[in-house]
DNA sequence: CTGTTAGCGCCTTCAG
DNA sequence: CTGAAGGCGCTAACAG
């Protein structure tokens, strides 16, 4: 008394064929006379036939699930480069099952071992930094695998991203070439993301590069929102002393701090100088332009997409793509 | 030449039993003694058995995926309703198939019937309002369905969320209190998110109910992001006149338009009032509070993901569930 | 162009 | 507690 609802077999009775036939029609392959594919869809859709993807992806042995790890949604940076690479996907057929891992690579690890039961196309995590397991499983699977926002000479598979190191770095000799002299920065803990920690060492090699070595100080805790981080960290840093310029993790974080100076009667940038980070959507409308990097969030995620795209259809492509990131000079930073 | 990969059988030979007993093993169910589930299982381990979903979900004819549509990823809204969700799916060891319909229907039907072929748990919903084709195969397949972030008397199954009409009234309401006059409101288009359009009318039912009737300027085209919208619907409507009051479809806009209002001169409330919608992190850092709604997302998504679980399990649960929202009287409306 | 045969990997059912 | 038989819905491979 199994099979209740209606398959190809109901559809093959219903229009006197066989099942492979239908199974042509549907899938759109040659090998049907165009009345009779005409005359089994009809039928199909008047029985309200639903292809079974389970059954599909069992025959065919694999699926066209792309298995996607993010960090968190909580980020415009990931809805950006998530909406780079959805655009591609979809047009090609993909659908995508997402998870996120709040920043733990245990949470990562599981996910990715739960996405490998269903056989996905594809898999997609975020950065470069993962459990030895992680790598190891899907390279034996043989999935193609892209790691995205981060870049390494040595992916699991292939990677588009930026190098953050080199961006920081960037950053922090925008600011020595500026004259500041006792920088901070307020992000994430050190070691909950990678990416930042990072842009840190690059901003402190610029500054121990500078004309004197100068130490800079970290605030950070992991807060509730961006927004609140920012501000909470220059609390934090001014209970101590005023630094003459602030790194943020992002532009988010920045503009709390901004708002907090604000509220600890500092002026920006006669008093103390900002610099965020991604050039966000944010930033557009704000009065004072602030100093901060673009990042090609949207093109890395299409870039990203279409090697792993050719990485499914076995085209071989670049096994790391780094793309450039723009210093925006804005006006939270003293002029030069 | 086929079966290249471990399967249970693979496991079932090396441990010299029969597949029935491996499956039993792996699955935790009863009828193995304990001995040889622990054997088996380190068995399965070194042979780096891999579950295959697929062929699971084929013959027990359901899977545990969760399918969920929302309009876009760019909105925190979402992703915050959206973190609520996952935790408990989480736990009760579900995975979510994530797409975004751009609020546009057909896309989400689309996806719907791409859902539908993977034979999901359950599947949820952005809102009230589809293409009547999608709460019939819904209906007609048995899927749980949680329509969320909207109410309806007469959902597909069941739905969590807000009266927007209401809320949007009872922000107008609080604006004719305050005796503003001239009231504009900037959103989206008419007809993009229904949502918005229903605050619309609960805004603009407040005014004519008020001591004289008042009618509301509305301004709004699709913008790239939300703060360049808000600026962008202050540009528009200050082209014709000045509102005493603008409503906006939330607070990210409502901020973007209050930097608008600085570069025209104008300040606030003194001379124009602002309200927003949501309450986001935002509003935490700013030094002017926005008089805003205040609206229960991450609740929100944990009483959908529960009353969804029961329904999962054949347990009755509340149709419709209406959370109540928080009118916050800010500082961009004059006081009373 | 159309049909037949034999699985895909796992689980339900029923028999020991 | 364990195993054998058969099926889930679909498709590759091979006939005709």
């Amino acid at each position: 008394m199994r099979r209740s609802s209606v398959g190809i077999r109901e559809v093959a009775e219903a229009a006197k064929v066989s099942m492979m036939t239908v199974s042509r029609a549907i899938r759109g392959v040659e090998g049907v006379s165009e009345k009779k594919r005409a005359e089994i869809l009809r039928i199909a859709k008047k029985l309200n036939y639903v292809p079974n993807s389970n059954a599909r992806s069992l025959a065919v042995e694999n699926s066209n699930l792309v298995g996607i790890s993010l960090p968190t949604f909580a980020n415009d940076v990931f809805a950006e480069i998530l909406a780079g690479m959805r655009g591609t996907f979809e047009g090609a057929g993909y659908a995508s099952v997402i998870d996120t891992t709040e920043y733990s690579p245990e949470s990562e690890q599981r996910w990715v071992e739960r996405l490998l039961t269903w056989r996905p196309a594809a898999v997609i995590l975020t950065g470069i930094d993962h459990l030895p397991d992680v790598g190891q499983k899907l390279r034996s699977a043989g999935i193609p695998t892209l790691e995205i926002w981060d870049v390494t000479a040595d992916p699991i598979d292939i990677c588009v991203g930026i190098d953050h190191e080199a961006a920081g770095y960037e950053l922090g000799r925008y600011a020595v070439t500026l004259g500041y002299q006792s920088p901070a920065y307020v992000g994430a803990p050190i070691g909950r993301d990678r990416r930042a920690d990072a842009r840190l060492r690059g901003i402190k090699r610029a500054f121990d590069e500078g004309p004197c070595s100068h130490p800079i100080r970290v605030a950070g805790r992991p807060e509730r929102h961006a927004f609140g981080a920012g501000a909470a960290g220059i609390d934090e840093l001014l209970q101590e002393s005023r630094p003459d310029v602030v790194f943020f993790l992002n532009d988010h974080m920045a503009f709390g701090g901004m708002m907090a100076c604000g509220r600890h009667g500092l002026r920006i940038p006669q008093d103390i100088g900002v610099v965020g980070f991604n050039a966000l959507d944010l930033t557009t409308v704000l009065p004072v332009p602030i100093t901060t990097a673009k990042t090609p969030r949207r093109q890395m995620g299409v870039v990203g997409a279409r090697n792993l795209l050719a990485r499914i259809h076995g085209v071989a492509t670049e096994r790391t793509t780094t793309l450039p990131i723009t210093l925006i000079a804005g006006e939270t930073t003293r002029g030069e």
